[in-house]
DNA sequence: CCATCTTTGTGCACGCGTTCACAAAGACAT
DNA sequence: ATGTCTTTGTGAACGCGTGCACAAAGATGG
């Protein structure tokens, strides 16, 4: 650190970079597993290593956390897992509800995963009346028209979106207006959410295309080129220029 | 431009970059929306708002499909629906497998966008010999036994893990040893995996955690203080440095 | 108490992605 | 034809994220 008086800009204005906070859970988790084995410590390369990350990045993740560790030692696990917990606000109890309660919602509401980390589903919620009642994971799904007293009397304050898309932005709506803020959406369309708000998306469809996309040039982007129905152009382009496989594909890439 | 004789540029070493590639499958959306509205011809503006994109970017976008559009008019929806299918690979067929026909891998199968998009799933695997021969939306389950000889018949290069996370490295050590080399994990694992294979991870838990980080900020950051047991610290640190709300939320991110 | 060895914390440089802002391209009207 | 108006395509500046490389911190052993 060159000057040595130079030692609050860490834990500075508390600004933890976006990709930061999307790799702490990722360490958590590894953090988790190491701490149930009784590994009293851990070094960055080692933590690194099980969580399929560089480990300068990992011990500047850690640095923006203000998180300590012992030089020539390494991190001490429990520690670490509680402030990390803390930094992601695990330490407090999530409520959480699924609106539409059919095929994924249903394989989302028997999610184990959940609970272990502070989310807890509040109620399980969907338009079909016929669904009004029925225990899903052991949780009576409840109707839409509930939506915003459920909200209001758990305060939830996130929501998940399991509907088909062309209900989606309209269940978001009114998920909003009752105080939830923040969304993660698994329906295939943009949601539009006031200033405050936030949103993310699962959406397979995509990531299935991106792998084909990789997965295309992989194959020596083979295009039949004999391809017929090409719709009427505009400006008609020369496509002929197919390189060879270059290989040089990025992998993968944090969610 | 510029200079008029600089027209190679686009379309170049065909080099997309990562980011982009990550957007055309929301813009293909988009397009294919106004496709079936029998639309024409769409600005950057009008395509960009659909698909929740600055339209600067978009355009950006567009130019390394070195796709053309019509200045003083938009782009030419038939024809970039077919360019961008194109460039990720969708006017061919891609079979893929699902391992792990639990509750998510279930839903998976069920699920109909699949199908929509050159995605055809060639085969439902799983280790259950209770399941095996069961139909799954329509599908009867395979053992996993089978699996090599499934992923080879059917020419396989994409596969869907959805089991526990437990067995997910197993998995998809069979996987790519039969031969596929790009995966969507749906388990909360690292996989490791050789050079050349994609992996592509959906992690729910991670989803959650990453909002319930920006919610905490949102509420102003009201750690009880007075939480007791922190686990025996190394070093001790004062976290009394809590500040204030900044509210200055970096709001939603691109998946 | 000093030497050595390990591992952290970070300064620095680089590359990618985003966004602004504008000149050029073309459509369209006169 | 010529002018006007719309919208693209992209140069350029900037900011964020990544990874190298190393000095400083501290543990450990003699
Ligand atoms: N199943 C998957 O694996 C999968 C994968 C990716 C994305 N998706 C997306 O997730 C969403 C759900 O998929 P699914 O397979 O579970 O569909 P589904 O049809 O099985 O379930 C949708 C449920 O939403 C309910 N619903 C409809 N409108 C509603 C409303 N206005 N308010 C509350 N509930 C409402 C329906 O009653 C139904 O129970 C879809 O948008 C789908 O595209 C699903
Ligand atoms: N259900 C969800 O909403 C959800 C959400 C996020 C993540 N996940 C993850 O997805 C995975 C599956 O979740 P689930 O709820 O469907 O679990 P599940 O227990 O319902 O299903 C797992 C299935 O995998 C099969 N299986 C086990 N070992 C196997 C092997 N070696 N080869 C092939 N099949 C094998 C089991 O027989 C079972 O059918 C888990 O890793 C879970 O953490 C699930």
């Amino acid at each position: 650190m060159a000057t040595g008086r130079t030692h609050r800009p860490a834990t500075r204005s508390r600004g933890i970079p976006e990709a930061t906070v999307a790799r702490l859970p990722l360490y958590l988790r590894a953090l988790t597993a190491l701490s149930e084995r009784s590994v009293p410590t851990v070094s960055s390369e080692e933590l690194a290593a099980a969580a399929g990350v560089n480990s300068a990045k990992l011990r500047k993740d850690f640095s923006y956390l203000g998180s300590y560790g012992t030089r020539g030692v390494g991190y001490d696990v429990e520690y670490l897992v509680y402030q990390i917990s803390r930094e992601l606000g695990l330490t407090q109890d999530w409520p959480v509800v699924i609106v539409g309660i059919g095929n994924l919602g249903a394989a989302l509401a028997n999610y184990g995963g959940f609970a272990s980390r502070g989310f807890r589903v509040a109620a399980l919620i969907d338009a079909d009346p016929g669904l009004t009642g029925k225990p899903v994971a052991g949780i009576p799904v409840q109707h839409t028209d509930e939506l915003e007293k459920i909200i209001k009397d758990n305060g939830v304050s996130i929501g998940v979106i399991a509907t088909p898309a062309g209900a989606a932005q309209q269940v978001c709506d009114r998920l909003v207006a009752a105080g939830v803020t923040s969304i993660l959406n698994f329906a295939p369309t943009v949601l539009s959410v006031p200033e405050g708000v936030d949103v993310r998306k699962v959406d397979l469809s995509i990531e299935l295309q991106i792998l084909a996309f990789h997965e295309q040039r992989k194959s020596g982007e083979e295009t039949p080129a004999g391809d017929g129905a090409v719709p009427a152009a505009v400006t008609p382009r020369d496509d002929s220029a197919d390189q060879g496989p270059d290989g040089d594909v990025p992998a993968v890439m944090p969610a």
